[in-house]
DNA sequence: GACAAAATATACTCAACAGTAGATTTTAAT
DNA sequence: ATTAAAATCTACTGTTGAGTATATTTTGTC
Protein backbone atom coordinates (compact mmCIF):
# COMPACT_ATOMS: atom_id res chain seq x y z
CA UNK A 1 0.00 0.00 0.00
CA UNK A 2 1.15 3.27 0.37
CA UNK A 3 4.37 4.67 1.97
CA UNK A 4 4.55 4.56 5.70
CA UNK A 5 5.05 7.69 7.04
CA UNK A 6 6.28 9.38 10.15
CA UNK A 7 4.26 8.18 12.76
CA UNK A 8 2.98 12.30 13.57
CA UNK A 9 0.56 10.69 10.95
CA UNK A 10 0.03 14.06 9.19
CA UNK A 11 -3.64 13.60 7.40
CA UNK A 12 -3.82 17.28 7.34
CA UNK A 13 -5.02 18.75 3.74
CA UNK A 14 -5.95 21.99 2.52
CA UNK A 15 -9.26 20.56 0.69
CA UNK A 16 -10.46 23.66 -0.99
CA UNK A 17 -10.09 23.62 -4.65
CA UNK A 18 -6.91 25.64 -4.43
CA UNK A 19 -4.15 26.64 -6.94
CA UNK A 20 -2.53 24.07 -8.71
CA UNK A 21 0.87 25.70 -7.69
CA UNK A 22 -0.13 25.20 -4.06
CA UNK A 23 -0.85 21.41 -5.20
CA UNK A 24 1.87 20.81 -7.17
CA UNK A 25 3.79 22.24 -3.52
CA UNK A 26 2.84 19.86 -2.00
CA UNK A 27 3.21 17.29 -4.69
CA UNK A 28 6.81 17.84 -4.36
CA UNK A 29 7.48 17.73 -0.10
CA UNK A 30 5.77 14.58 -0.51
CA UNK A 31 8.34 13.14 -3.13
CA UNK A 32 11.18 14.66 -0.59
CA UNK A 33 9.38 13.64 2.60
CA UNK A 34 9.20 9.81 0.48
CA UNK A 35 12.83 9.94 -0.30
CA UNK A 36 13.52 11.30 3.52
CA UNK A 37 11.92 8.23 4.33
CA UNK A 38 13.92 5.75 2.55
CA UNK A 39 17.21 7.35 3.71
CA UNK A 40 16.03 7.15 7.43
CA UNK A 41 15.72 3.14 7.31
CA UNK A 42 18.73 2.97 5.10
CA UNK A 43 20.51 4.52 7.21
CA UNK A 44 19.66 2.36 10.40
CA UNK A 45 19.65 -0.63 8.37
CA UNK A 46 23.34 0.12 6.63
CA UNK A 47 24.19 1.43 10.40
CA UNK A 48 23.37 -1.70 12.11
CA UNK A 49 23.89 -4.70 9.37
CA UNK A 50 26.75 -2.61 6.92
CA UNK A 51 26.20 -1.98 3.09
CA UNK A 52 26.37 -4.96 1.98
CA UNK A 53 24.71 -7.18 4.40
CA UNK A 54 21.70 -4.77 3.61
CA UNK A 55 18.88 -5.61 0.69
CA UNK A 56 17.11 -3.45 -0.89
CA UNK A 57 14.29 -5.57 -0.02
CA UNK A 58 14.84 -4.99 3.18
CA UNK A 59 14.88 -1.56 3.45
CA UNK A 60 11.19 -1.13 1.08
CA UNK A 61 10.10 -4.44 3.97
CA UNK A 62 10.63 -1.44 6.42
CA UNK A 63 8.34 0.97 5.06
CA UNK A 64 6.33 -2.15 3.24
CA UNK A 65 6.70 -1.17 -0.17
CA UNK A 66 8.59 -3.10 -2.81
CA UNK A 67 11.39 -2.77 -4.63
CA UNK A 68 10.80 -0.84 -7.40
CA UNK A 69 9.25 1.73 -5.47
CA UNK A 70 12.90 2.31 -3.84
CA UNK A 71 14.68 2.24 -7.56
CA UNK A 72 11.58 5.11 -8.64
CA UNK A 73 13.82 7.54 -6.10
CA UNK A 74 17.38 6.05 -6.23
CA UNK A 75 19.09 5.19 -9.29
CA UNK A 76 20.86 1.99 -7.49
CA UNK A 77 21.51 0.73 -4.17
CA UNK A 78 25.26 2.46 -4.48
CA UNK A 79 23.48 6.03 -4.61
CA UNK A 80 21.54 5.42 -1.39
CA UNK A 81 24.75 5.28 -0.18
CA UNK A 82 26.36 8.28 -1.28
CA UNK A 83 23.23 9.73 -0.15
CA UNK A 84 23.67 9.02 3.52
CA UNK A 85 27.57 9.99 3.41
CA UNK A 86 26.91 13.06 1.35
CA UNK A 87 23.81 13.82 4.27
CA UNK A 88 26.83 14.35 7.42
CA UNK A 89 29.33 16.25 5.53
CA UNK A 90 26.98 18.30 4.09
CA UNK A 91 25.50 19.24 7.16
CA UNK A 92 28.72 19.10 8.92
CA UNK A 93 29.88 21.64 6.70
CA UNK A 94 27.07 23.61 6.79
CA UNK A 95 27.08 24.61 10.54
CA UNK A 96 30.91 25.35 9.87
CA UNK A 97 30.16 27.72 7.24
CA UNK A 98 27.64 29.51 9.85
CA UNK A 99 29.53 29.81 12.71
CA UNK A 100 32.43 30.92 10.76
CA UNK A 101 30.01 33.83 9.49
CA UNK A 102 28.85 35.06 12.69
CA UNK A 103 31.20 37.64 13.99
CA UNK A 104 33.41 37.04 17.27
CA UNK A 105 36.91 36.76 18.32
CA UNK A 106 39.11 33.55 16.27
CA UNK A 107 38.87 31.99 20.22
CA UNK A 108 34.85 32.14 20.04
CA UNK A 109 34.62 30.50 16.48
CA UNK A 110 36.64 27.62 17.33
CA UNK A 111 34.89 26.96 20.89
CA UNK A 112 31.76 27.52 18.68
CA UNK A 113 32.55 25.11 15.74
CA UNK A 114 33.40 22.63 17.71
CA UNK A 115 30.14 22.69 20.04
CA UNK A 116 28.01 23.37 16.85
CA UNK A 117 29.55 20.74 14.74
CA UNK A 118 30.48 18.40 17.72
CA UNK A 119 26.74 18.38 17.96
CA UNK A 120 25.53 17.60 14.82
CA UNK A 121 28.01 14.22 14.50
CA UNK A 122 26.51 13.21 17.44
CA UNK A 123 22.83 14.23 16.23
CA UNK A 124 23.77 12.53 12.93
CA UNK A 125 25.99 9.70 13.80
CA UNK A 126 24.85 6.93 11.79
CA UNK A 127 25.71 8.78 8.83
CA UNK A 128 29.31 9.85 9.99
CA UNK A 129 29.86 5.74 11.38
CA UNK A 130 28.47 4.90 7.58
CA UNK A 131 30.77 7.31 5.68
CA UNK A 132 33.62 6.41 7.69
CA UNK A 133 33.27 2.82 7.33
CA UNK A 134 31.48 2.14 3.54
CA UNK A 135 33.58 4.92 1.93
CA UNK A 136 35.74 2.75 0.05
CA UNK A 137 32.07 1.61 -2.02
CA UNK A 138 30.96 4.68 -3.31
CA UNK A 139 31.77 5.15 -6.85
CA UNK A 140 34.71 7.29 -7.81
CA UNK A 141 32.30 10.65 -8.76
CA UNK A 142 30.12 10.44 -5.44
CA UNK A 143 33.56 9.62 -3.63
CA UNK A 144 35.10 13.20 -5.37
CA UNK A 145 32.06 14.78 -4.72
CA UNK A 146 31.95 14.03 -0.92
CA UNK A 147 35.70 14.17 -0.78
CA UNK A 148 35.87 17.39 -1.66
CA UNK A 149 33.08 18.64 1.01
CA UNK A 150 35.34 17.15 3.45
CA UNK A 151 38.53 19.16 2.02
CA UNK A 152 36.65 22.23 2.68
CA UNK A 153 36.06 21.49 5.66
CA UNK A 154 39.35 20.95 6.88
CA UNK A 155 40.47 23.97 5.11
CA UNK A 156 37.85 26.22 6.48
CA UNK A 157 39.51 24.84 9.62
CA UNK A 158 42.92 25.24 8.65
CA UNK A 159 42.40 28.76 7.77
CA UNK A 160 40.61 29.51 11.43
CA UNK A 161 43.65 28.36 13.59
CA UNK A 162 45.94 30.13 11.21
CA UNK A 163 43.92 33.72 11.62
CA UNK A 164 43.99 32.78 15.37
CA UNK A 165 47.19 32.14 15.28
CA UNK A 166 48.17 35.18 13.09
CA UNK A 167 45.72 37.18 15.87
CA UNK A 168 47.50 36.45 18.68
CA UNK A 169 44.87 34.31 20.11
CA UNK A 170 46.17 30.86 19.67
CA UNK A 171 49.61 29.85 20.57
CA UNK A 172 52.52 30.53 18.09
CA UNK A 173 53.59 27.02 16.34
CA UNK A 174 53.84 24.67 14.27
CA UNK A 175 49.94 23.91 13.19
CA UNK A 176 50.31 22.43 9.83
CA UNK A 177 48.50 18.73 11.80
CA UNK A 178 45.87 20.69 14.17
CA UNK A 179 42.89 20.62 11.75
CA UNK A 180 43.27 17.41 10.51
CA UNK A 181 43.49 16.24 14.29
CA UNK A 182 40.25 18.25 15.20
CA UNK A 183 38.96 17.32 12.30
CA UNK A 184 39.76 13.47 13.50
CA UNK A 185 38.68 14.20 17.25
CA UNK A 186 34.87 15.31 15.53
CA UNK A 187 34.68 12.58 13.48
CA UNK A 188 35.26 9.89 15.82
CA UNK A 189 32.93 11.66 18.50
CA UNK A 190 30.17 9.31 17.79
CA UNK A 191 32.36 6.23 18.84
CA UNK A 192 33.55 7.91 22.08
CA UNK A 193 29.93 8.87 22.69
CA UNK A 194 28.42 5.37 21.70
CA UNK A 195 31.57 3.90 23.23
CA UNK A 196 30.95 5.38 26.81
CA UNK A 197 27.14 5.31 26.47
CA UNK A 198 26.83 6.76 29.92
CA UNK A 199 28.05 10.24 29.23
CA UNK A 200 25.69 12.79 28.20
CA UNK A 201 26.06 14.64 25.23
CA UNK A 202 26.71 17.83 27.03
CA UNK A 203 29.36 16.49 29.24
CA UNK A 204 30.86 15.01 25.43
CA UNK A 205 30.84 18.05 23.52
CA UNK A 206 32.14 19.79 26.74
CA UNK A 207 34.87 17.42 26.54
CA UNK A 208 35.49 17.88 22.94
CA UNK A 209 35.74 21.79 23.23
CA UNK A 210 38.30 20.95 26.27
CA UNK A 211 40.08 18.45 23.74
CA UNK A 212 40.19 21.17 20.67
CA UNK A 213 41.31 24.00 22.65
CA UNK A 214 44.60 22.20 24.30
CA UNK A 215 44.99 20.65 20.61
CA UNK A 216 45.60 24.09 19.24
CA UNK A 217 46.92 25.89 22.76
CA UNK A 218 44.77 28.28 23.38
CA UNK A 219 43.85 27.49 26.99
CA UNK A 220 41.40 26.28 29.42
CA UNK A 221 37.58 26.81 28.99
CA UNK A 222 36.34 29.56 31.39
CA UNK A 223 33.68 29.57 33.65
CA UNK A 224 31.90 32.32 31.61
CA UNK A 225 32.73 30.65 28.47
CA UNK A 226 30.92 27.14 29.20
CA UNK A 227 27.91 28.93 30.61
CA UNK A 228 27.42 30.46 26.86
CA UNK A 229 27.32 26.97 25.64
CA UNK A 230 23.81 24.78 26.17
CA UNK B 1 49.88 -25.80 -8.18
CA UNK B 2 51.17 -25.03 -5.11
CA UNK B 3 50.69 -22.47 -2.32
CA UNK B 4 52.63 -19.27 -3.33
CA UNK B 5 54.34 -19.20 0.29
CA UNK B 6 56.07 -16.53 1.69
CA UNK B 7 58.77 -14.41 -0.76
CA UNK B 8 61.77 -16.08 1.57
CA UNK B 9 61.37 -19.14 -0.53
CA UNK B 10 62.48 -21.76 2.32
CA UNK B 11 63.76 -24.43 -0.12
CA UNK B 12 65.83 -25.76 2.95
CA UNK B 13 65.20 -29.46 3.35
CA UNK B 14 66.86 -31.75 5.83
CA UNK B 15 67.28 -34.37 3.19
CA UNK B 16 68.93 -37.65 5.21
CA UNK B 17 65.95 -40.03 5.86
CA UNK B 18 65.54 -39.04 8.87
CA UNK B 19 62.78 -40.31 11.60
CA UNK B 20 59.20 -39.97 11.24
CA UNK B 21 58.68 -38.18 13.87
CA UNK B 22 60.96 -34.67 11.50
CA UNK B 23 58.67 -35.26 8.88
CA UNK B 24 55.44 -34.86 11.05
CA UNK B 25 56.24 -32.11 12.12
CA UNK B 26 57.31 -30.58 9.20
CA UNK B 27 54.10 -31.28 7.89
CA UNK B 28 52.15 -29.73 10.74
CA UNK B 29 54.31 -26.76 10.33
CA UNK B 30 53.83 -26.98 6.53
CA UNK B 31 50.19 -26.78 7.62
CA UNK B 32 49.56 -23.95 10.25
CA UNK B 33 52.15 -22.08 7.47
CA UNK B 34 49.17 -22.67 5.09
CA UNK B 35 46.78 -21.22 7.36
CA UNK B 36 48.27 -18.16 8.24
CA UNK B 37 49.19 -17.40 4.25
CA UNK B 38 45.24 -17.93 3.69
CA UNK B 39 44.68 -15.35 6.89
CA UNK B 40 47.36 -12.92 5.73
CA UNK B 41 45.46 -12.43 2.45
CA UNK B 42 41.85 -12.48 3.64
CA UNK B 43 43.22 -9.99 6.40
CA UNK B 44 44.37 -7.44 3.54
CA UNK B 45 41.61 -8.27 1.27
CA UNK B 46 38.76 -7.77 4.08
CA UNK B 47 40.38 -4.56 5.25
CA UNK B 48 40.54 -2.99 1.38
CA UNK B 49 37.36 -4.21 0.69
CA UNK B 50 35.42 -4.98 3.46
CA UNK B 51 33.91 -8.84 4.80
CA UNK B 52 30.96 -8.89 2.02
CA UNK B 53 33.28 -7.34 -0.39
CA UNK B 54 35.53 -10.09 -0.49
CA UNK B 55 35.03 -13.18 -2.05
CA UNK B 56 36.21 -16.63 -1.09
CA UNK B 57 37.36 -16.75 -4.83
CA UNK B 58 39.62 -13.66 -4.58
CA UNK B 59 41.82 -14.78 -1.69
CA UNK B 60 42.40 -18.33 -3.00
CA UNK B 61 43.65 -16.55 -6.53
CA UNK B 62 45.74 -14.43 -4.42
CA UNK B 63 47.47 -17.74 -2.92
CA UNK B 64 47.50 -18.66 -6.47
CA UNK B 65 44.77 -21.82 -5.00
CA UNK B 66 41.35 -22.48 -5.54
CA UNK B 67 38.74 -22.37 -3.43
CA UNK B 68 38.21 -25.98 -1.80
CA UNK B 69 41.66 -25.37 -0.48
CA UNK B 70 40.50 -22.84 1.29
CA UNK B 71 37.34 -24.46 2.39
CA UNK B 72 40.12 -27.71 3.87
CA UNK B 73 41.54 -25.28 6.10
CA UNK B 74 38.42 -23.41 7.42
CA UNK B 75 34.71 -24.44 7.45
CA UNK B 76 33.29 -21.43 6.07
CA UNK B 77 34.06 -17.83 5.15
CA UNK B 78 32.51 -16.73 8.57
CA UNK B 79 35.43 -18.58 9.86
CA UNK B 80 38.44 -16.68 8.47
CA UNK B 81 36.73 -13.87 9.70
CA UNK B 82 36.44 -14.68 13.56
CA UNK B 83 40.08 -16.32 13.40
CA UNK B 84 41.03 -12.68 12.12
CA UNK B 85 39.29 -10.56 15.19
CA UNK B 86 40.34 -12.60 17.26
CA UNK B 87 43.75 -12.54 16.73
CA UNK B 88 43.86 -9.07 17.46
CA UNK B 89 42.77 -9.55 20.88
CA UNK B 90 44.61 -12.70 21.49
CA UNK B 91 47.39 -10.83 20.73
CA UNK B 92 46.86 -7.57 22.74
CA UNK B 93 45.75 -9.82 26.06
CA UNK B 94 49.05 -12.08 25.35
CA UNK B 95 50.81 -8.80 25.32
CA UNK B 96 49.20 -7.52 28.68
CA UNK B 97 49.78 -10.10 30.47
CA UNK B 98 53.55 -9.86 30.12
CA UNK B 99 53.65 -6.76 30.95
CA UNK B 100 51.38 -7.24 33.94
CA UNK B 101 53.01 -9.71 35.32
CA UNK B 102 56.81 -8.39 35.14
CA UNK B 103 57.66 -6.29 37.95
CA UNK B 104 57.80 -2.56 38.36
CA UNK B 105 55.18 0.34 40.11
CA UNK B 106 51.78 1.03 38.74
CA UNK B 107 52.91 3.64 36.83
CA UNK B 108 55.95 1.60 35.20
CA UNK B 109 53.19 -0.88 34.09
CA UNK B 110 50.39 1.30 32.79
CA UNK B 111 53.24 3.36 30.51
CA UNK B 112 54.54 0.09 29.22
CA UNK B 113 50.66 -1.12 29.39
CA UNK B 114 49.88 1.47 27.07
CA UNK B 115 53.30 1.93 24.80
CA UNK B 116 53.43 -2.22 24.32
CA UNK B 117 49.67 -3.19 23.49
CA UNK B 118 50.03 0.54 21.22
CA UNK B 119 52.52 -0.76 19.28
CA UNK B 120 50.98 -4.02 18.91
CA UNK B 121 47.62 -2.58 17.59
CA UNK B 122 49.69 -0.74 15.24
CA UNK B 123 51.15 -3.33 13.55
CA UNK B 124 48.11 -5.23 13.68
CA UNK B 125 46.28 -2.39 12.21
CA UNK B 126 44.04 -4.25 10.00
CA UNK B 127 42.72 -7.16 12.66
CA UNK B 128 41.74 -4.27 14.96
CA UNK B 129 40.00 -2.10 11.96
CA UNK B 130 38.96 -5.53 10.55
CA UNK B 131 37.59 -6.61 14.19
CA UNK B 132 35.72 -3.33 14.87
CA UNK B 133 33.96 -3.16 11.60
CA UNK B 134 32.70 -6.99 11.39
CA UNK B 135 32.06 -7.42 14.77
CA UNK B 136 27.85 -7.61 14.24
CA UNK B 137 28.97 -10.09 11.10
CA UNK B 138 30.44 -13.06 13.73
CA UNK B 139 28.35 -15.81 14.74
CA UNK B 140 26.91 -16.18 18.38
CA UNK B 141 29.75 -18.35 19.62
CA UNK B 142 32.21 -16.65 17.94
CA UNK B 143 31.02 -13.16 19.37
CA UNK B 144 30.75 -14.82 22.54
CA UNK B 145 34.50 -16.47 22.88
CA UNK B 146 36.00 -13.08 21.48
CA UNK B 147 34.20 -11.01 23.33
CA UNK B 148 34.99 -12.57 26.35
CA UNK B 149 39.10 -12.19 25.87
CA UNK B 150 37.82 -8.54 25.35
CA UNK B 151 36.12 -8.33 28.79
CA UNK B 152 39.33 -9.84 30.25
CA UNK B 153 41.66 -7.14 28.64
CA UNK B 154 39.21 -4.05 30.01
CA UNK B 155 39.27 -5.83 33.84
CA UNK B 156 42.88 -6.51 33.76
CA UNK B 157 43.23 -2.57 32.60
CA UNK B 158 40.66 -1.63 35.79
CA UNK B 159 42.50 -3.57 38.09
CA UNK B 160 45.62 -1.89 37.10
CA UNK B 161 44.18 1.45 37.86
CA UNK B 162 42.31 0.31 40.96
CA UNK B 163 45.31 -1.13 42.24
CA UNK B 164 47.72 1.75 41.23
CA UNK B 165 44.94 4.55 43.07
CA UNK B 166 45.16 2.08 46.25
CA UNK B 167 48.91 2.47 46.50
CA UNK B 168 48.98 5.71 46.33
CA UNK B 169 50.26 6.33 42.51
CA UNK B 170 47.65 7.80 40.37
CA UNK B 171 45.04 10.22 41.80
CA UNK B 172 41.88 9.43 43.68
CA UNK B 173 38.24 9.97 42.34
CA UNK B 174 35.89 7.99 40.10
CA UNK B 175 37.99 5.78 37.85
CA UNK B 176 34.88 3.55 36.97
CA UNK B 177 35.20 4.86 32.96
CA UNK B 178 38.61 5.11 32.97
CA UNK B 179 39.57 1.34 31.64
CA UNK B 180 36.75 2.24 28.62
CA UNK B 181 38.27 5.40 27.77
CA UNK B 182 41.92 3.80 27.60
CA UNK B 183 40.55 1.08 25.94
CA UNK B 184 39.21 3.46 23.52
CA UNK B 185 42.51 4.93 22.84
CA UNK B 186 43.96 1.39 21.96
CA UNK B 187 41.29 0.54 19.92
CA UNK B 188 41.28 4.31 18.01
CA UNK B 189 44.91 4.09 17.34
CA UNK B 190 45.22 2.36 14.12
CA UNK B 191 43.01 5.15 12.72
CA UNK B 192 44.42 8.60 13.97
CA UNK B 193 48.22 6.42 13.19
CA UNK B 194 46.90 5.97 9.35
CA UNK B 195 44.60 9.29 9.10
CA UNK B 196 47.41 11.29 10.12
CA UNK B 197 49.81 9.44 7.79
CA UNK B 198 52.50 11.45 8.64
CA UNK B 199 53.35 10.74 12.03
CA UNK B 200 55.90 8.26 12.81
CA UNK B 201 54.55 5.26 15.04
CA UNK B 202 57.01 6.33 17.79
CA UNK B 203 55.32 9.82 18.15
CA UNK B 204 51.74 8.26 17.93
CA UNK B 205 53.42 5.74 20.94
CA UNK B 206 54.32 8.94 23.18
CA UNK B 207 50.77 10.27 22.23
CA UNK B 208 49.17 7.60 23.43
CA UNK B 209 51.35 7.12 26.82
CA UNK B 210 50.69 10.96 27.49
CA UNK B 211 47.05 11.20 27.20
CA UNK B 212 46.74 7.46 29.06
CA UNK B 213 48.77 9.31 31.75
CA UNK B 214 46.44 12.80 31.92
CA UNK B 215 43.16 10.36 31.38
CA UNK B 216 43.95 8.91 34.87
CA UNK B 217 45.98 11.40 36.50
CA UNK B 218 49.26 10.39 36.79
CA UNK B 219 51.10 13.25 35.85
CA UNK B 220 53.70 13.99 32.90
CA UNK B 221 55.87 11.25 31.10
CA UNK B 222 59.43 12.30 32.40
CA UNK B 223 61.96 12.48 30.31
CA UNK B 224 63.79 9.59 31.77
CA UNK B 225 60.98 7.73 31.60
CA UNK B 226 60.84 8.33 28.35
CA UNK B 227 64.20 7.60 27.25
CA UNK B 228 63.08 4.14 28.49
CA UNK B 229 60.64 3.53 25.73
CA UNK B 230 62.25 2.52 22.43
C1' DG C 1 -17.69 8.75 -14.01
C1' DA C 2 -14.18 8.54 -17.91
C1' DC C 3 -9.67 8.86 -19.00
C1' DA C 4 -4.78 10.12 -19.00
C1' DA C 5 -0.87 10.23 -16.14
C1' DA C 6 1.52 9.16 -12.13
C1' DA C 7 2.63 6.01 -8.60
C1' DT C 8 3.35 1.50 -7.13
C1' DA C 9 3.25 -3.54 -7.43
C1' DT C 10 3.93 -8.33 -9.48
C1' DA C 11 6.82 -11.32 -11.30
C1' DC C 12 10.60 -11.96 -13.52
C1' DT C 13 16.10 -12.10 -15.30
C1' DC C 14 20.73 -12.59 -14.67
C1' DA C 15 24.96 -12.64 -12.29
C1' DA C 16 27.65 -13.49 -8.42
C1' DC C 17 29.00 -16.23 -4.89
C1' DA C 18 29.15 -19.64 -0.84
C1' DG C 19 29.63 -24.10 -0.42
C1' DT C 20 30.37 -29.26 -2.16
C1' DA C 21 30.84 -33.93 -4.66
C1' DG C 22 33.78 -36.30 -6.93
C1' DA C 23 37.96 -36.57 -10.02
C1' DT C 24 42.93 -36.01 -10.17
C1' DT C 25 47.37 -35.30 -8.71
C1' DT C 26 51.04 -35.52 -5.26
C1' DT C 27 53.42 -37.63 -1.39
C1' DA C 28 55.45 -41.13 1.19
C1' DA C 29 56.13 -45.63 2.57
C1' DT C 30 56.96 -50.39 1.25
C1' DA D 1 57.46 -49.55 -9.11
C1' DT D 2 53.07 -49.98 -6.49
C1' DT D 3 49.77 -48.36 -3.76
C1' DA D 4 47.19 -46.04 -0.13
C1' DA D 5 46.42 -41.74 1.76
C1' DA D 6 46.64 -36.91 1.66
C1' DA D 7 46.29 -32.77 -0.80
C1' DT D 8 44.35 -30.16 -4.26
C1' DC D 9 41.56 -29.26 -8.31
C1' DT D 10 37.49 -29.32 -11.76
C1' DA D 11 33.05 -28.71 -12.30
C1' DC D 12 29.03 -28.33 -10.32
C1' DT D 13 24.48 -26.75 -7.17
C1' DG D 14 21.49 -23.71 -4.91
C1' DT D 15 20.57 -19.37 -3.28
C1' DT D 16 20.52 -14.70 -2.84
C1' DG D 17 19.94 -10.33 -4.31
C1' DA D 18 20.40 -6.26 -7.67
C1' DG D 19 18.04 -4.48 -11.11
C1' DT D 20 13.88 -4.36 -14.69
C1' DA D 21 9.75 -5.11 -17.94
C1' DT D 22 5.29 -5.00 -17.53
C1' DA D 23 0.85 -4.98 -15.16
C1' DT D 24 -2.14 -2.75 -11.89
C1' DT D 25 -3.82 0.63 -9.01
C1' DT D 26 -4.36 5.38 -7.60
C1' DT D 27 -4.83 10.29 -8.48
C1' DG D 28 -6.18 14.29 -10.64
C1' DT D 29 -8.76 16.55 -14.41
C1' DC D 30 -12.53 17.27 -17.37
Amino acid sequence: MSLKLDSTGNTAADHDGSVKSIKRHLKKELLTLKRNRILEEATELFFDQGYSGTTVDEIAARLQVTKPFIYSYFKNKEAILAAICETGISEALDVLRAVLAAKGSYRDQLIQTLWQVGDMVIVRQPCVVIYTREMKKLNPDDAQRILSKRSEFDQRIAKLIDDGVKAGEFAAGPHAMDAIWIGGLISWLPVWYSASGKLSKKDVLFGLVEAGLKLIGAGQLTDLEKAGLN
